[in-house]
Parts: structure tokens; sequence; C-alpha cells
DNA sequence: TTGGTATAATTTGTATTTAAACTATATGTA
DNA sequence: TACATATAGTTTAAATACAAATTATACCAA
């Protein structure tokens, strides 16, 4: 076999330019292509912990914290105690991030077009159905 | 849309998984996945320039430095003084690099026949393309 | 109530990733 | 030759990734 046959290496090769499409689209905001899907995940709900967070984006609580405390230190979120548990956090978007809300929201979805147009509706989900197998295969091994 | 119906999410998500499979199979090496990756790219072919092997790994040639760094530390490669153009290295195995090369190339293709057994062949090389597709569309973005 | 265990979030340390700047060397052209 | 430009590789700085340890708080069972 050879190494450019390897999954992982296929992967890790669409991931790096997919990323770096948008970084390019998102420049405007000043914020990393982490930073930008962590916002996302903020704005579809706010109130979440950081370990909802950290779930609903599929990362580590560690770099969570990271993500956050960059999000916080430039304006962009708020960590508010929580009433009844004192452990927890809970993360808020700050008046001028939600100001960047709509064009944030169009700009994500925009992007994600031009990346499905590539595709039928078909073979998007057919894509889907590939990487969820990937997913658990690896939960297995 | 959602958040989880974006394809970098996706594509980030499933790598990261893939990866943590690897790093588990690979960790009596006592290599990272990235330079279990690289080893492999050397030791399928000796002699390569560093922005060679960048191409190859489809990594930027900063990063590539910095895995070379730490194979030469760890005793896998040597970086030899091209003949011909004072500029350029070309990378080698140690001897005990060699040692491993079977082991190491075997758990490589063991991992990724893991991967492949949940599809068909025609299902992989459908994998294949879309993921290309993905890969050209980022270009034109 | 107390002790043990679980959970939320962070911190620490090391590796990776990227853009941009930098050094050294090669090469093309006036 | 001399200069401009290109190339190979590294360095730097900031962000991300992740395992392991840490701190604070919650909760359950004796």
């Amino acid at each position: 076999m050879l190494f450019k046959d390897c999954v992982c290496f296929q992967l890790g090769k669409t991931l790096r330019q997919v990323s770096k499409a948008y970084r390019k689209e998102i420049a405007g905001f000043n914020l990393t292509h982490g930073q930008f899907f962590m916002i996302i995940a903020v704005m579809e709900e706010e109130g979440l912990l950081p370990s909802e967070l950290a779930e609903k984006t599929c990362q580590d609580r560690a770099t969570t914290t990271g993500l956050l405390d960059r999000l916080e230190k430039d304006g962009w979120i708020e960590r508010e105690a929580d009433k009844t548990d004192r452990r927890s956090l809970r993360i808020y978007l700050t008046p001028s991030a939600k100001e960047q809300k709509q064009p944030i929201m169009n700009l994500f979805q925009l992007v994600n077009q031009k990346f499905l147009d590539n595709f039928t509706r078909e073979e998007w989900g057919q894509l889907q159905d590939f990487l969820n197998r990937l997913d658990r295969k690896s939960v297995i091994i």
C-alpha cells in the first residue's frame, strides 16, 4: 500500500485545504477558523456549558477552554456563573457579537454552499454516511 | 443550516476520531501520528528533500521541518547535505529505523485495512472521489 | 454527617499547524 | 561580472490539539 492511499492522510489533506478556504473567507472577522466554528456553535444556542460546547464541536474540553479564552478576550463571548451549580459556567454572546450574528451565519452558510455545489443531494448524503462509518470504526478499534 | 451539517466540521470530527485510532495503534513505537506518517513517507522513498517530503505529505515546509527535527532527535532519520546544491538536504533512515521498517509498514497497512473493511471497493473509490472534489473546490474559492 | 466518587473547568506540558520573516545559496540576465 | 529574483530550509509567534494533573463543587451511600 502506498502512503497516498491512507485514509488518514487523505482526510488530513482535504481538511487542510478546506480549512484554508474557510480562513480566506472569514479573514475580515479577525477570527481563526476554530474560533469561527466555536462562535457559530454559541450563536446557534446561547447559555451552554463549556463542556456542552466541547461535545457539540467534538473537541477536547481543554481545547474548548482555550478557544473560549480568546473569544472572551476579544469581546465575542461572556462566561456567566450558573445559578444552581457553582462548578458550571454558561456561555453567552456579548452585545457586539450579537450584532455580527447575521453576517456571520450568512457567511457560514455561503461558504458551505460552495462546497455543497459540487455534489448532488444524494452524493452529499453518501459522503456523510462514509464519514460516519469512519467515525464509528475508529471507536471500535 | 445547522452547525453539524458543515462539511468542515464533519471532516475535522472524523479526522480527530481516525487520528485517535491511529495513535492507539502506534503507541508502542513512541511516535505521534504525524511523525508516524512522515517516517512512512521516508520509508517509501529515501533521499528526498524536506521540500519534497512536505509536498508528498501535503504539509507546510515549516511543519515538515518540525517533524524532521523530532524524528532526527529520536534517532529515526538523518539529514545529509546534497552534493550538488548546498541549499538542499537529503533525508535518510538511520540503521535502527531500517530495522523497524517492516513492522511499521505492516502496522500501517493493518490499521488502514481496518478502515477499508467498512467499505466496498466501489464505495472506497467514491469516497476518494468526494474528498478530491472538496480539495479542488477549496483551491478555486 | 462523612467519605468516596463523579463532574466542570482549568492548567500544564508537549506536539502540531500556519503565516511571515529570515538566511544561505542558485540562477537568469543585462 | 553584478544585480535581481527564485529557491531550500529554518525560525518565530500565535493558535490549536490532547493527555494528564489539578481545583472546586456536587452527589450518593453508609
